[in-house]
DNA sequence: ATGAACTTCTTTTTT
DNA sequence: AGAAGTTCAT
């Protein structure tokens, strides 16, 4: 590895400090007071609390143009970490906008993941690892994960190998290394866990490979052994900013701490009420400690709030209010006027979906009840929103014809109004708390033609003929990758099946080779009879024939210490053939174009659609390499948008976006707070539920519309559900209630005698009572027939011994005992309980 | 070895 | 309701 010295040597790299000096510190008077303290206190520890909205980006943007501008440091001197590519990408581009040029500059702004991989390539040795080591997928690694639990003779129903992963990922989570996995730990996974767990990261080494938590756990290894490199760091990285560091983790803490560790010029930003990543192994702590880690740590507050209206910043303040561990943060806003926080309750889902569908229609024609005199509120739209329109000419051009109509032309007043009020698709979220939501907005939105994208949906990534694909590729570019072999040796079907693949493996293992120099063997020895011994043979050879035509002549290339760029040393010559066209002859040879191209099945001509797609992606590359890392790390897709759209997302995924409308739906006791959620982690989890809320609020700019359904369907079967108890915490001077269609004993909803049992037993829980106490005081008729007669399905259900049952929170288990209207059951997985007979539902019987 | 029929279990959230 | 895994007949 280089020495310091040669790192120094590269003093004149990129901008220049001195061109940056040049530069007008312009972007200082843009800033508010609070926001142009913490860009101009460079150095020492930097505490940057910034509540959702307050131009958090803006901030760091700018600091990192100071830094370059007095002279502090050079481009790549600066260590920039986000989690998200998402976030890394705008930080880069806003960046270059300061800048006025590209941040091509900031080799060192990215992901905790991608700076991890570019530093751990320069010091995989140290760690016995290669430093062409490839990352491993979520898909491999639980493959993996099942064969040791198999080898090891351990019933995998009873401890499945996803349970194993959730618990090494834990551990390397807390920078935990099979030998300092504490005693207190040692119960896990059927006491099995340590053991496996060393012999997983044995198994990682030996395919040169690491998963996901490793790219960190190794640099906290190499850091903490080798004092060398972390000082040549330490020195070499000037300043260190870090993005959302409520998200940060122990490992990531640990890697944080040793690189600031010598000169403390650390500057976290961060917002500890929008900590939602807990369950992920992020800690809180980190950003609450930040004042004990670092003794005389400046703390700046971000308050000011640009985004969003008075009333949906009442309503966030207020539901966030219930929380007791923060640092207290307080967001005002200048803007005036707008609309308060709506709430609506539904019958059920679907009845959510096709409402939201209509208002969304609604809201895109100018006639939406949500959203009367808009303009009013416009003047509060942020930065970020301003970009996204002035990037979009339609926008720009409907802007201009708006100004024009409302100015010249001699419109009626309503129709001019209409105008005002219109919203374009693309201003409008809806954001659910899990992903099975999703569904029922999908459905209605096909069938009404309203164009949506699901965001952080199925990703392209992860569909079986892209991952098919790339297994491919990573075999022909490196043939020891066993994981991807095993994916591929039957797919298409080449007549290879569980016992071809096991004398496979056998004669791989007896050779200790790799399972493709395995299978050479077994061709060569003829041990494979048949069809499937001349497909694999066929198979074989086309790996040897793709593998060499990725490089022409081998080329050394003298080791280029350059600490800044992170390709690898060795280098090829031009090979024949681009790395596209391999990509296409390597799929085509190999007949997984021709499997799908026979397939008959519906989805089998977008599948193909999408292989094209990874090929044409290809072109953005150098090489099949450079590829296939980039995948590994940047799971994520940017769908070519054509015409603006709805977005569908999880609240997780919407966190650090905003839009003009935002709709909530399914907040609903168990749903939102999610039942499993306060179940593992109690009032901690019930915390990070609310900060949810608080993310899904301060989303919205101008329209905030909160929603619940009083049945639901979970798992097929329809369940009543209560509105969530941060519907409580909603202030009611910021709240309108809107009366929900269907109320008024009519309807299409009502469905005879079921609907009866339902709604009495929705309308008496006190979440419903409240709702109604709240929609007197706002002056809204109440139902014309108030049901009081309780007849609850569930109750009147009845069960028999040894009946397989089902319960909400325990799952699935058999009657034991009945005692009145307690039935004792013995869970599946939670033991036996004594629980009340209307949570259980009989396994095949539908409630209603 | 393969596909069809049958089962079991799922639902957080993701770099 | 649907995915994913298992079993069974070809």
């Amino acid at each position: 590895m280089s020495s310091f010295d040669e790192m120094d040597a590269f003093e004149g790299a990129s901008l220049s400090a001195r061109a940056m000096a040049a530069r007008s510190m312009q972007y200082l008077d843009e800033l508010n007071p609070a926001q142009r303290e913490a860009v101009e206190h460079l150095d020492g520890p930097v505490l940057m609390l910034a509540g959702a909205g307050t131009g958090k980006t803006k901030a760091l943007t700018a600091r990192i143009a100071h830094l370059l501008n007095t002279g502090r440091a050079r481009p790549n001197e600066i260590l920039s970490v986000t989690f998200t590519n998402k976030a890394a990408r705008e930080m880069k581009t806003r960046v270059g906008r300061l800048l006025g040029q590209p941040a091509e500059g900031m080799p060192w702004l990215g992901t905790f993941h991608s700076i991890c991989v570019k530093l751990l390539r320069r010091h995989a040795e140290l760690v016995n690892l290669k430093s062409n080591f490839t990352i491993l997928d979520s898909d491999d690694q639980l493959r993996l994960l099942k064969q040791l639990v198999q080898a090891a003779n351990i019933d995998d129903k009873r401890w499945p190998a996803r349970m194993l992963a959730g618990v090494i990922d834990d551990w390397k989570n807390r920078a935990l290394t099979p030998d300092k996995v504490p005693a207190a730990d040692a119960g896990a996974y059927n006491n099995k866990g340590v053991e496996l767990y060393a012999q997983y990261q044995t198994r990682l080494r030996e395919l040169n490979t690491v998963d996901f938590g490793d790219l960190l756990l190794h640099m906290v290894t190499i850091f903490q052994t080798h004092q060398d490199v972390l000082e040549q760091y330490q020195r070499w990285f000037r300043y260190i900013l870090v993005d959302e560091y409520q998200d940060t983790n122990v490992a990531q803490y640990l890697w944080l701490r040793l690189l600031a560790g010598a000169h403390k010029n650390v500057c976290c930003v961060g917002d500890d009420d929008q900590s939602i990543y807990g369950w992920r192994g992020a800690e809180v702590g980190n950003i609450l400690r930040f004042e004990k880690d670092f003794p005389g740590a400046f703390v700046v507050r971000l308050e000011q709030n640009y985004r969003s209206t008075p009333h949906i910043l009442a309503a966030a303040s207020n539901v966030i209010r219930g929380n007791e561990n923060r640092l207290g943060k307080e967001l005002w806003t200048d803007a005036e006027g707008g609309h308060k926080v709506k709430l609506i309750g539904h019958w059920d889902g679907e009845e959510e979906a096709r409402w939201i569908g209509e208002e969304i229609d609604a809201l895109v024609s100018g006639t939406s009840r949500l959203a009367h005199g808009r303009k009013n509120v416009r003047s509060v739209s942020s930065e970020q929103e301003s970009e996204r329109r002035s990037k979009s000419e339609y926008n720009a051009l409907k802007q201009l014809n708006l100004q024009e109509n409302l100015g010249t032309s001699n419109l009626p007043e309503d129709q001019k109004e209409e105008i005002r009020n219109k919203f374009e698709l693309d201003e409008i979220a809806i954001l659910v708390r899990a992903s099975h939501q999703m569904r029922a907005f999908e459905d209605r939105f096909l069938t009404i033609g309203l164009p949506y994208k699901v965001i952080g949906g199925p990703r392209f990534y992860e569909r079986m003929e892209i991952r098919d694909a790339m297994a491919y590729f990573r075999l022909v570019v490196s043939p020891e990758d066993d994981l991807a072999f095993e994916r591929i040796v039957n797919t298409p079907k080449r007549g290879l099946g569980d016992k071809a693949q096991q004398t496979i493996q056998m004669t791989a293992r007896e050779n200790g080779v790799s399972l493709v120099d395995g299978a050479r063997i077994v061709v060569e020895q003829g041990l494979i009879k048949g069809k499937g011994g001349a497909a694999l043979r066929q198979l074989i050879e086309g790996l040897a024939r793709w593998n060499a035509m990725t490089r022409g002549p081998r080329i050394e290339v003298e080791d280029d210490s350059v600490i800044d760029d992170g390709a690898a040393p060795m280098r090829f010559g031009a090979p024949e053939h681009t790395h596209i066209e391999l990509a296409q002859i390597i799929l085509d040879e190999s007949g997984y174009t021709t499997h799908w191209q026979n397939d008959k099945t519906p989805e089998a001509p977008g599948r193909l659609e999408n292989l094209k797609e990874l090929v044409n992606q290809l072109d953005n590359f150098e090489n099949l390499q450079g590829f296939l890392e980039h995948v590994s790390l940047v799971m994520d897709n940017e769908k070519e948008s054509d015409g603006a759209k709805v977005s569908i997302m999880t609240l997780h995924a919407a966190k650090g976006l905003e839009f003009p409308a935002i709709f909530l739906p399914g907040w609903e006791d168990g749903l939102f707070p999610s039942q499993r959620s306060m179940d593992e982690s109690g009032i901690k989890g019930l915390e990070e539920e609310r900060r949810l809320a608080y993310v899904g609020i301060t989303r919205a700019e101008e329209v905030c519309t909160i929603s619940f359904a009083a049945n639901r369907r979970v798992f097929g079967q329809w369940q009543n559900s209560m509105p969530s108890r941060f519907i409580d915490e909603l202030p009611e001077d910021h709240v309108e209630v809107l009366t929900p269609p269907g109320l008024y004993g009519g309807g299409q909803t009502s469905a005879g005698i079921e609907t009866r049992a339902a709604e009495a037993n929705v309308y008496n829980s006190p979440g419903w009572r409240r709702l109604q106490a709240r929609q007197g005081q706002y002056g809204m008729s109440q139902p014309k027939e108030t049901r009081n007669t309780v007849i609850d399905a569930t109750a009147l259900a009845s069960f028999t011994l040894g009946e397989r049952v089902f319960h909400q929170k325990f799952g699935y288990g058999g009657v034991i005992g009945i005692e009145g209207d307690k039935v004792e059951v013995d869970f599946d997985k939670a033991g036996t309980k004594k629980v009340v007979a209307r949570f259980l539902s009989a396994k095949d019987d539908v409630p209603f």
